[in-house]
DNA sequence: CTTGACTCTGTACCCTACTACAGGGTTTAG
DNA sequence: CTAAACCCTGTAGTAGGGTACAGAGTCAAG
């Protein structure tokens, strides 16, 4: 069988080799074995698994999260639910941020609207605000 | 004149007493006076710099950048373009953040529909995604 | 055979914004 | 007067996600 080190399947994922460490610590990934010299040896299975991490990361999950996903998928009897369950709870989750920044977008837009720009900082709209509006 | 001790200011502004000793030290507030036995002595100004401090973070600005704007309006020639500027950048920022999670919330969006929330994991069209989308 | 690229462990550090002690001294209400 | 509530300094820890060594061993190309 074929056994890369951690250099090749740290390049493959798009990875580094600390961060290939590093997720190994956190439980993301199993230690794999060991050649005579202590080298990691790993399957190319490896590559699939960091791979669904980066993924899992572009759509906003935690390493925490992809954790607890990578051993659902190791979990009898788990369903396609629980999966649908969590993407569900990430979704709510983005939005409520999403709703947050744009809160913030709003306030600051309206306050650069009412700033022309110009004259010295005594007269800054932004910063009356930022000293006066009501608590 | 009136001072106040770290509690009182801390209070009125809605913070803590660790937490203003840290903003202490980060630079946004100036060290106060010290009594004989070495408490802090702040003067009412410093609830509403705090304030301003509360306020601005609300709207999304790091501590660095708070006090960034706090420098500038110390500065003698500093205009209201200046903090114009600053709030535009913040608000094309927090746009780009936005972006960000909406495109995640639509990805998950199509996998989630896609999923009837049904069957075994090996079944499940979200991992699948996880474990086959395209790099 | 040498040299450079790779790997190992362990520890420490980066960022942001706090929060939590420990082990003292001080002030204030009753 | 005493006990609670406050304040002090200094250090360390939290979360999240890595990154950066140091110092040593190993592997592969030429």
């Amino acid at each position: 069988m074929t056994t890369l080190t951690i250099g090749k399947v740290a390049k493959a994922a798009g990875l580094g080799v600390e961060t290939m460490r590093f997720y190994e610590r956190q439980g993301l990934i199993a230690e794999p074995a060991r050649s005579d010299s202590g080298y990691r040896q790993y399957g190319p299975e490896t590559i699939r698994r960091l791979q669904f991490i980066v993924r899992a990361k572009a759509l906003g999950f935690t390493l925490q999260e992809i954790g607890d996903l990578l051993d659902l998928r190791a979990t009898p009897g788990a369903g396609c639910a629980d999966v649908q369950a969590r993407a569900e709870a990430k979704i709510a989750d983005i939005e409520e941020r999403i709703t947050q920044l744009d809160a913030m977008k709003r306030a600051l837009g309206e306050f650069v609207v009412q700033c022309r720009g110009e004259g010295p900082l005594s007269d800054c709209p932004i910063l009356d605000a930022l000293d006066e509006e009501a608590p």
